[in-house]
DNA sequence: GAAAGGTTGTCACATAAGTTACAGTCAAAA
DNA sequence: TTTTGACTGTAACTTATGTGACAACCTTTC
């Protein structure tokens, strides 16, 4: 299977950080492969689905959201290519997806046979560090994340929310769903910021005029 | 540094499985190493602690614990020997504990060089692939736990916790630790589940006559 | 420019969980 | 046995968040 494959782009993949070009053009030429194209709101993967390739999202941008039976749903994360999308599922004892990847525009995967990439990764020591680097620090986040569901309140979240992402356009409704909360509830603790002028509308658009108020927030007034 | 270190017991953690007690016992000679006690309730790990050893519960049973600001907790997990203790930081950016570990009762806890460790790994396949394994694992449980914060119930949870810790003998205050809520609201769901007659209370102690009615309200009704 | 569809603010109400407090019960220690 | 301390059930009250609904508004499309 051969299709055209930018190594340049796909380069820039922290999993593929410090390898040589001429390393990923031969693996590429060794290793099956494909490309794999969704449109805008595509399933890429659906949650509970089984994954034996390595998946890269090769061009695009794509959610990782949970659904629970009730309708209720969590954006878990947002992914920019290129990066790795389920790393996990390649030595997991498991190997089923526990979310489900949306498309959020018209997105590109590339499709990897597994076993020649465990070979190949056993070979070359620096894609291997990558690769632990990668899931480890995901490990560290996850239990952060954790930490934030289990033990701080909406306006912490919310606060912590804003502070890292003061620049993105997302609508009230996408937020809401990224801390995992009732879009009334999210607008209600919206409206407390701006009563403690911490943020701004302006346009519909959340502005944080100072992100160090923000941040005293954060962690329990 | 030399300290008598019991191989047959060590081989039985996840981190050395499959591998050969001849390999453990010339590693071990090799490789800087010491054993440290601590009593019940001491801290064995303080959360932000810096890490640059592996760390190997040896002997006895800790709590993983996350603190916040207002005197909140949640008890993440317990952990019995013989086990890895912090495999994520071996790798990861970042060199804090992401948790405070406390012993639970008197502890032993095996402190590895882990540069040697490191070199270990990538010369042994057997080792990586188990090291891999685990850390895979502990990322789609740590998914599920965020999935089952962010999501469900308290009752949900409390169904799927006692599905999976039936027969142990915690306290329902150690319940509401692990489940991070207060112990007055966990109270009250279980006087919920007894009147559903899902559970019983035997002598203070939780007692789950039919697994399967659990399971059932462990997704929601 | 009108229509359609999505986004927001808001309200009234329902439910879940936290807080504080206290009394009853059990189990280990003295 | 008595005492002490920890664990439990429960009550009254507070606070946080969910639910459903609706009108106002913005943006895109026709």
């Amino acid at each position: 299977m051969n299709t055209q494959i930018d190594i340049q782009q796909l380069k820039q993949s922290p999993v593929f950080q410090d390898i040589s070009e001429k390393q990923l053009e031969s693996f590429l030429e060794d290793a099956p492969h494909s490309l794999k194209s969704y449109d805008k709101h595509d399933f890429v993967v659906m949650q509970g689905e089984r994954c034996r390739s390595l998946y890269i999202l090769y061009s695009g941008k794509v959610q990782a959201v949970m659904t629970h039976p009730d309708g209720k749903e969590l954006v878990v994360e947002v992914l920019e290519a290129p990066v790795a999308m389920a790393p996990i599922l390649l030595f997991g004892t498991k190997d089923k997806f526990p979310v489900s990847i949306i498309a959020m525009e018209p997105v590109e995967v590339l499709i990897i046979n597994k076993d020649k990439f465990l070979r190949w990764m056993q070979e070359d020591a620096q894609l291997m560090q990558n690769f632990l680097r990668i899931i480890s620090d995901r490990s560290v986040w996850l239990t952060e994340k954790i930490s934030s569901f289990a033990l701080q309140s909406l306006e912490m979240r919310l606060a912590h929310y804003l502070y890292f992402h003061s620049d993105s356009p997302e609508s009230q409704s996408d937020i809401a769903k990224r801390l995992g909360v009732a879009r009334p509830s999210l607008s209600r603790v919206v409206s407390g910021l701006v009563e403690k002028g911490v943020i701004l509308i302006e346009k519909r658009k959340i502005v944080v005029p100072d992100p160090d108020k923000l941040k005293t927030l954060m962690h329990g007034d």
